[in-house]
DNA sequence: CGGACAAGCTGA
DNA sequence: CAGCTTGTCCGG
């Protein structure tokens, strides 16, 4: 039998989690590995990755096609990594690390060249880790002293950011100063051939560069690096693998780091002028304010309307923060909106067709307390309602801005929104937080520390209190809550030091491991569950299986067959 | 995943 | 027992 030079490939048929075989061909010749290819594959055509040159006797199928480039070579055990991690088939991160259309030529990436002088003395050099940075801080600094303390070494600088458009800016900027940058998906040949400089969002967690010299996360809690969809990997995490393996220093930046990012520890390096550095802060007691107070009160509208006389475009900014999954009802009739007797939080309708406090306070039947009709309809969000009211009281027009959509003319200078409003503007006068209890009494773990992430992004708008450009408003009926004191004082310390406490205690990450499971073959997946290694608990629609650490949780996740049928997993 | 094939069920 | 459904296996 001859020996024919093959590769092993991996498929893009998620469900088949396993290599095959398959035979190079004169027209398929020049693949490498990683790259992605086309095959026969069981009677249909399907695209896979290649992951390794193998010799093999027997007779295989050919390559039907060379698809262009993959995932670098380098990269492949990153992915087989994240597949254990977040215990999902590989071929979801090798999809993660493949461009959306064919590349099949790569350009030369330029070499690394030096910082200008005159911009190198704007360099803020830290230590690699995490550091505490004041939201109002611009890390440009930081990022020119990474790319120095990495530019004699092989590879990449990875930067990431929160959002598509501060890659955006943030790439102009570096490039000004001379900086060779590639600018995320667009731009992946650029990545793929391990362009200096890469800046992106999320996804370029994945960027598929040769090696890693260094990377930044700029604002490294923040929510956006947690991919929601199927699989559900965590940013940061696969930074933080792939900055272990390629031996590349690290950079993790945040307002206010979490225990998940201080990986256990309760101390971390703190950027120079960390209290100047936040908004200054102005608390609006509510149970002091006259209950005639529409929904910003005497000494909100104050304060708004002394903004609307600043230069500021927009002047006002108005957050209505929406938490969780609920829904707003209001009646069908005369308008009112569904609001529980004891604590005026909205309420939403159950599976059983009664009104149910948001808040925990209560069940009623299903009824307008103003006029007694039954017949109650879904609100789309309360930022409609919210924007009229706000409107009336400032005598002004309205831009409304949510994540899906924005309504108005831009020029308006009162916006009212969710917090989709800080992925849009750049600067205010004013943001105005009308409930802030919202964060401080979800049940969420993280939502107090939303409540201190959602300020930092509000400062951003309106600079920070050394500036003295804007203020930011909270509008609470706990005034005298430790979040919001230590907020008002720029203390992070002490939330930070709590909080590890608290997840310590209560054995959340990184003191304890958790995953979701959902879907219809989740009874049977979580019956197969070996229970010694972990401990399952069931909600109405998924169950929770938790652990005394990661690596245990994916084993014991990872050695069960999965099920027939539609299957959630989601490791936190 | 989706095709192949086997075993089970049903009605003439 | 043909004709159909349902279940299980397996792919190079």
């Amino acid at each position: 039998m001859p020996i024919a030079r093959a590769v092993r490939i991996v498929t893009e048929v998620a469900a088949v989690d396993r290599t095959f075989d398959y035979s190079i061909t004169d027209a398929t010749s020049q693949v490498g590995i990683g790259d992605r290819v086309r095959v026969n594959f069981h009677g249909r055509s399907v695209r896979g990755w290649v992951t390794a040159f193998v010799e093999e006797e027997r007779e295989l199928k050919p390559l039907v096609k060379w698809g262009g480039f993959g995932p670098p070579a380098t990269m492949l055990e990153l992915l087989e990594w994240c597949a254990r991690r977040w215990v999902a088939p590989v071929a979801r991160f090798y999809l993660a690390a493949s461009p959306r259309r064919n590349i099949i030529q790569l350009p030369v990436a330029p070499g690394k060249v030096a910082v200008a002088e005159n911009v190198l003395a704007t360099a803020v050099s830290v230590e690699p880790g995490v550091t505490r940075l004041g939201p109002c801080v611009d890390p440009l600094g930081i990022i020119l002293s990474a790319y120095q303390a990495t530019r004699e070494k092989e590879g990449s600088l990875l930067v990431l950011v929160p959002n598509v458009g501060w890659a955006q800016r943030l790439a102009g900027r570096l490039s000004q100063r001379g900086l060779a940058v590639a600018l995320g998906e667009r731009e992946w040949d650029k990545m793929r051939a391990t362009w200096p400089v890469i800046v992106g969002t999320r996804g370029e967690a994945f960027a598929p560069t040769s090696k890693l010299a260094g990377a930044v996360v700029i604002d490294a809690d923040d929510e956006s690096y947690r991919s929601e969809a199927s699989p559900t990997y965590h940013a940061v995490d696969v930074v933080r693998q792939r900055a272990l393996l390629d031996g590349a220093p690290l950079w993790l930046l945040s307002s206010l780091p979490s225990p998940t990012l201080l990986a256990g520890r309760s101390d971390c390096a703190v950027a120079e002028g960390e209290a100047a550095s936040w908004p200054e802060v102005v608390v609006v007691d509510r149970r002091q304010s006259d209950p005639r107070d529409g929904v910003l009160s005497a000494e909100t509208l104050e304060v708004a309307r002394r903004a609307l006389e600043g230069p500021e475009p927009v002047a006002v900014v108005v957050i209505l923060q929406r938490l969780g999954t609920g829904r707003i009802l209001a009646c069908r009739k005369c308008g009112e909106l569904a609001r529980c007797a004891t604590c005026d939080a909205p309420e939403e309708d159950s599976d059983s067709g009664t009104l149910r406090c948001s808040q925990g306070c209560g069940e009623r039947e299903t009824f307008c307390t103003s006029c007694g009709s039954t017949n109650l309809r879904r609100v789309r969000s309360g930022v409609t309602t919210l924007a009229r009211d706000v409107g009336n009281l400032l005598h002004q027009e309205v831009t409304e801005v949510t994540a899906t959509f924005v309504e108005g003319t831009p020029t308006h200078r009162v916006v009212v929104g969710t917090e989709a409003v800080f992925a849009r503007l750049r600067r205010a006068g004013v943001v105005i937080f009308v409930d802030v209890d919202q964060y401080l009494l979800a049940p969420r773990e993280r939502a107090r520390r939303d409540a201190v992430y959602a300020v930092a992004k509000a400062g951003r708008l309106v600079g920070s209190r050394s500036e003295a450009r804007g203020v930011v408003v909270l509008q609470t009926r706990r005034a005298g809550d430790a979040v919001i004191s230590t907020v008002v004082a720029g203390n992070l310390e002490e939330i930070q030091v709590a909080d590890v406490a608290d997840a310590q205690l209560l054995e959340s990450p990184p003191f304890g491991a958790r995953a979701v499971i959902s879907g219809d073959a989740a009874p049977a997946f979580v019956a197969a569950l070996d229970r010694q290694k972990v401990r399952v608990s069931d909600t109405h629609d998924s169950f929770v299986v938790t652990a005394t650490d990661v690596d245990a949780l994916t084993l014991a996740l990872g050695e069960v067959a999965r099920p027939a049928g539609r299957l959630r997993l989601a490791v936190e």
